[in-house]
DNA sequence: TTTCGACGTGAATACGTATTCTAAGAATAC
DNA sequence: GTATTCTTAGAATACGTATTCACGTCGAAA
């Protein structure tokens, strides 16, 4: 049987608002009375039940993230781990927790919408890599319901929104490339209608239009075992450029791969530079120089934001927010010439 | 203005029970007046509210997973990214949701304790990595409150548990080896202290005491980069092995970058194996022949116990219960001879 | 001494749902 | 034709908390 307020306001002789009132903080109770109150409810090791105070209360605490995914695509994902860490970082020691839901499809998505939000289950939503043309986002912007995106695909200025900047991100990777006195350079992008493919690319055809008249861009699969084949056509191609961007850590393993294969050295034969800046950029030889995504700021400025409009305070502006990358520089960028001059 | 059972029942000329009642599909409810108030209920578009919902009954619909981490420690640790997919992924459709939470100190954790179970927020908890000796179990277990262990590091009977098996691991990773006819075999762990280290130690020395009078068991950090540093000691020690069992794959690469940089091959100068089986055994030249941890497995039986638990089912014997390990065969540990045969 | 705030506290109520209790009517049995 | 189930649905209540309302007391101002 769990101890209530009902019940300390029994031990200790008061009437229950009393307890709620000591607890609450309210400042209109006797010293002596607090006191008494308090001491009887740290011997009953009392604790306030969470579900009847949300439901009294505005606040339930919890903060719903919502990712679509296929089964298992967490495990091999270093950014939605990232993102997931830098969420709990951000919660650690806030009253809000993170409940965290996967789904499968659209139908689910919907069911899903409606399980968290129109059900009260949590205060606000963090969806990431949504569609903006989604009809939850409709629903949401409708009832008025506290959301936050994270990747903002149409650059919906209405919406609350933190991104990644990737066509920042793309461009820095080429220019940088630039710099180390490249002159021919491509892009190995991704399954051409994702987002960030389009956007990197978009960096990239603004950087390399410097030093080339045609952009060379190819696309795969994501994953190291597509981009590896993907690289095998680059390599044999007359359009063989002297360095490649990639569009992630994990598809220039893939590339890395491929050149050792064919006894071709990084950055000799082939410059690289990927994207996630994640800890696979250590394990290549030399190092894979690598654009980071900068996910602690996106994360800490998209719940800033979010737990201030569940607060009711005036979100911060602008609305629409898109943090910078930064660039991670390691061996396979920097000609070797460089690194023997230093 | 929130749609609640009351308006649902005004409008469609019936008692709030009633509304109640056809929701939880409640048999004693005639046929006309049921599909009347479920005609209201989606012309309304309604749906009950979770907080009222849980106060009422016994379930809050939420099972809590609590983690120590350092900071940002969720980022490049596949264990736990695969443990949380996995988690989701049972989820998905049942009536739970995941409220993760990581803790940074002994300190936070107790009041996370509070937070999540003396508060009721959640209806059951995983503990991940925790060890038995821990205050909370024993307050978990006085106060009755459903919860299962991923990994029991005291092989306590008492406690529902779900465990890895690393002494097994341990143990078919050494085997491999002896199968594969090397005779001088090593075992790179990690911090002595940890419970994973000391069980694969253990399954090492029952395998390599078939065909080595001596164990070689070196200790470093986790990691690539301490590891790679060991490394280098392990390849001039007068005792280095043929084969060496690396902690997980992570400090394989680092073996692997420092075998590389000493222009040695793999298998042929030092044969490998690892665990976990992440996404990084592939990436290396040959493949890297590693134990999988079945995380699926784990969680699944983790999970599917602690509902029965919740729900007040008998839990299914054993109490504790270890999961085996299977291992997957790649390039690292197959000597070349045996290669070139096929 | 009377009157009026201010203060501190308990009584009452609301949050939205599920369940128990009760009553009215229909159906069955004698 | 009355008595007894059986069915169905409404009334009342409980879950545990926070808040509003009302009331008594005390001190200060008149």
């Amino acid at each position: 049987m769990r101890i209530t307020q009902a019940d300390i306001a029994k031990i200790a002789n008061v009437s229950q608002p009393t307890v709620s009132r000591v607890l609450s903080g309210d400042s209109r109770v006797e010293p002596t009375i607090r006191s008494r109150v308090l001491e009887v409810m740290s011997t009953h090791n009392y604790r306030p039940d969470a579900r009847a105070r949300s439901l009294r209360q505005k606040r339930a605490g919890l903060i719903g993230l919502v990712m679509k995914r296929p089964k298992g695509g967490l495990t091999d994902d270093p950014f939605f781990a990232s993102l997931m860490s830098a969420i709990m970082d951000f919660l650690v020691g806030k009253p809000y927790h993170l409940c965290a839901d996967m789904t499968l499809d659209e139908t689910s998505q919907v069911s899903l919408y409606d399980e968290l939000l129109r059900s009260r289950r949590v205060d606000g939503l963090i969806l990431v890599e949504s569609e903006a043309k989604d009809e939850r986002i409709h629903r949401l912007q409708a009832d008025q319901f506290p959301f936050v995106l994270i990747g903002n695909p149409l650059g919906n200025e209405d919406i609350l929104s933190v991104d990644n900047d990737n066509v920042h991100a793309g461009r820095i990777a080429t220019e940088h490339l630039v710099a180390q006195g490249f002159r021919k350079i491509g892009f190995l992008a991704g399954p051409p209608e994702t987002t960030v493919s389009r956007d990197r690319i978009e960096g990239y055809l603004q950087a390399s239009r410097a030093v080339q008249e045609r952009p060379l861009v190819w696309h795969s699969d994501f994953g190291a075992n597509a981009a590896r084949e993907t690289a095998r056509q680059i390599l044999e191609s007359p359009d063989r450029p002297e360095a490649l961007v990639v569009l992630d850590d994990f598809m220039a393993m893939g590339v890395v791969q491929r050149l050792r294969s064919a006894a071709q050295r990084v950055p000799d034969d082939m410059a690289l530079v990927s994207f996630n800046d994640s800890a696979l950029c250590q394990l290549v030889e030399g190092g894979l120089t690598s654009v980071g995504l900068n996910i602690e700021s996106i994360v800490y400025n998209a719940l800033d934001r979010l737990v201030r409009l569940i607060e009711d305070e005036a979100p911060s502006a602008p609305h629409r927010l898109v943090v910078p990358c930064e660039l991670s520089v390691r061996g396979s960028s920097v000609p070797r010439r460089e690194v023997a001059q230093r």
